[in-house]
RNA sequence: GGCCAUGUGGCCGAAUGGUUAGGUAUAGGUCUGCAAAACCUUUCAUGGAGGUUCGAACCCUCCCGUGGCCUCCA
């Protein structure tokens, strides 16, 4: 079998996954700021660290899984004056910002099991971690790369990259940072236009603030994930991994940072998600393109042709490799829900599939189905190929489908052929890609129910009264129960 | 403006030198009282122009288009 291979962002190279310590993975991701509502484009990462998580520990690795809850607020630079994302929401809405942060969060926490996200290992807030973010900045002052103006923190990016390689994890030359930078408020207390902030003092009317050597303040954006992740995982781990807008700055100076306080780089990997685009721009706030998760879930947004379940959005994420854009639109996740319920049902029928000693067993199709399962692993382990995994199990699914009714239907395989097939698409469908049964309201009774109205359908059926057999499928369908009379004279129902 | 990506069928997307995956859609067929599902078959694509090569979606050059980052951003 191959080993795992992994693009690192930092090299831009694929390149051999070997962890730190033998057997332990040490991963960690930049998770929401939680000022608001998750939208899709914030769908991506979490699902796509959520299946390499997965994958990971489907390999024996023993994963801690690190990601942050931005809580504390940062600045919002789109105007004149500085303002805390979170308290100048918190105005608005009237409410507190601790308020605001915890409805989010529970906001987040539920969209994210609606996706079957599991949960990490370790979800740190910032606002818990604030005396390891001044103990981190203290150190970097002391050591020479950070100063203080009026009660703010700068980071020293121009000394910095005189010794280290500053922007080489997001193809930077400082010199043209130095050209292209912007002139934005504020910028007159850095020494250089490309520093950045560690600590910021709050203005009067700012909220969220905590005491510091350096008065009161907030701390800046960066820095609670260098402080966040060293604390967890050490002063280097194995894998850190965000969206690709979190490149630069975010990450660059994370390494800045981190570099300075504990003389290393802090991740060896640096896996960065592509974007959702829609209408092929990127969907992010300032674009004013946002759909809500909560508006995908129930179809209520203008741009959606109906409601979308979250098994939908998850199986449209995996269908492309996650360093790809994926393009939003109603036909796209149509064809993504048709695609899942194929899946799935074949899924379930190949579960009850059974060496069938009457038959004779296709040793050509037994070995299509072995070297099918068998390629899955190569796919997952150069650079997680979910969407060729996908490939693969549909080119089953027909396999499947056809010894119920088709080509197949004289044809069987061995006992332990099943076993291997059912075990493998168990672990990739439903451990792996992490996709679950979405119609769970097939409860006891109303398949009692349904078992009755077959019953009735088929009495009326062998009658020829067509009539009444309609009504009851048509009836049934308007309902989303889809009835199905199979070959067989038996009849299926599923539902939509 | 700088840096970096990218352009594959109606739509969403795999694939980095050797029969252009897969999903969905379209058309026809099998099955069926009809329908659905399923299966089989089928139509449709590598932005443009050069170059390298026995051979290019893939490598090189130029052009055109789009996007991302440079500022909060998944």
């Amino acid at each position: 079998m191959s080993s795992l291979k992994v693009h690192n962002s930092y090299t831009r190279e694929k390149e051999l996954f070997t962890p730190i310590t033998l057997g332990y993975v040490g991963m960690y991701v930049c998770g929401p700021t939680v000022s608001g509502e998750s939208h899709l484009g914030h769908a991506r990462p979490f699902i796509t660290f959520d299946f390499i998580y997965r994958y990971l520990m489907h390999l024996n690795y023993k994963v801690r899984y690190v990601r942050n809850i931005t809580d504390a607020g940062h600045f919002e630079e789109e105007g004149r004056e500085a303002e805390d994302k979170i308290s100048k929401k918190a105005v608005i809405e009237k409410l507190e910002p601790m308020e605001l942060v915890q409805k989010y969060t529970n906001l987040f926490h539920w969209a994210m099991h609606q996706f079957n996200n599991l949960d990490p290992s370790i979800e740190p807030t910032a606002t818990g971690h604030i005396v390891e973010q001044i103990n981190m900045i203290n150190t970097i002052i002391k050591d020479g790369y950070a100063y203080e103006v009026n009660g703010s923190v700068y980071f020293d990016v121009k000394k910095y990259a005189e010794k280290y390689p500053y922007g080489k994890l997001s193809g930077r030359v400082l010199d043209d940072l130095l050209e292209t930078t912007r002139d934005l408020d504020n910028q007159d207390e850095k020494h250089n236009k490309q520093d950045f902030a560690l600590w910021k003092a709050a203005p009067p009317e700012h909220i969220m603030r905590w005491t510091s050597p350096w008065g009161e303040g907030f701390p800046g954006w960066h820095i609670e994930c260098s402080a966040m992740s060293k604390k967890y995982l050490g002063d280097q781990f194995d894998i850190h991994g965000g969206g690709m807008d979190l490149q630069f700055p975010h990450h660059e100076s994370e390494i800045a940072q981190s570099t300075i306080c504990n003389h290393k780089i802090p991740a060896r990997y640096w896996l960065h998600n592509n974007m959702i685009t829609i209408n092929g721009k990127k969907m992010g706030k300032s674009y004013n393109n946002v759909i809500k998760l909560t508006e995908l879930f129930s179809g209520s947004h203008p741009l959606l042709m109906q409601a979308y379940s979250p098994m939908t959005i998850r199986f449209f994420i995996l269908q492309t490799h996650y360093r790809s854009t994926l393009d939003f639109s109603n036909e796209a996740l149509q064809a993504a829900e048709k695609g899942l319920k194929r899946l799935w049902e074949a899924y379930q029928l190949l579960l009850k599939l059974d060496f069938d000693p009457a038959k004779e067993i296709d040793e050509k199709i037994e070995e299509q189905f072995y070297s099918y399962c068998r390629e899955m692993d190569d796919f997952m382990n150069d650079d997680f190929n979910t969407a060729k995994v996908l490939a693969n199990m549909f080119s089953l699914v027909n396999y499947i489908n056809s010894f119920k009714s088709g080509a197949l239907e004289n044809a069987t395989l061995s006992a332990e052929c099943f076993a291997f097939v059912k075990n493998h698409f168990k672990s990739y469908v439903e451990n792996i890609l992490g996709l679950k049964d979405e119609s769970g309201q097939e409860q006891d009774k109303l398949k009692g129910v349904l078992d009755l109205l077959v019953d009735i359908r088929k009495d009326a059926r062998s009658k020829k009264d067509y009539a009444t057999s309609d009504k009851i499928r048509k009836q049934l369908e308007q309902l989303g129960i889809l009835m199905k009379d199979e070959k067989d004279g038996k009849v299926s129902y599923s539902f939509e």
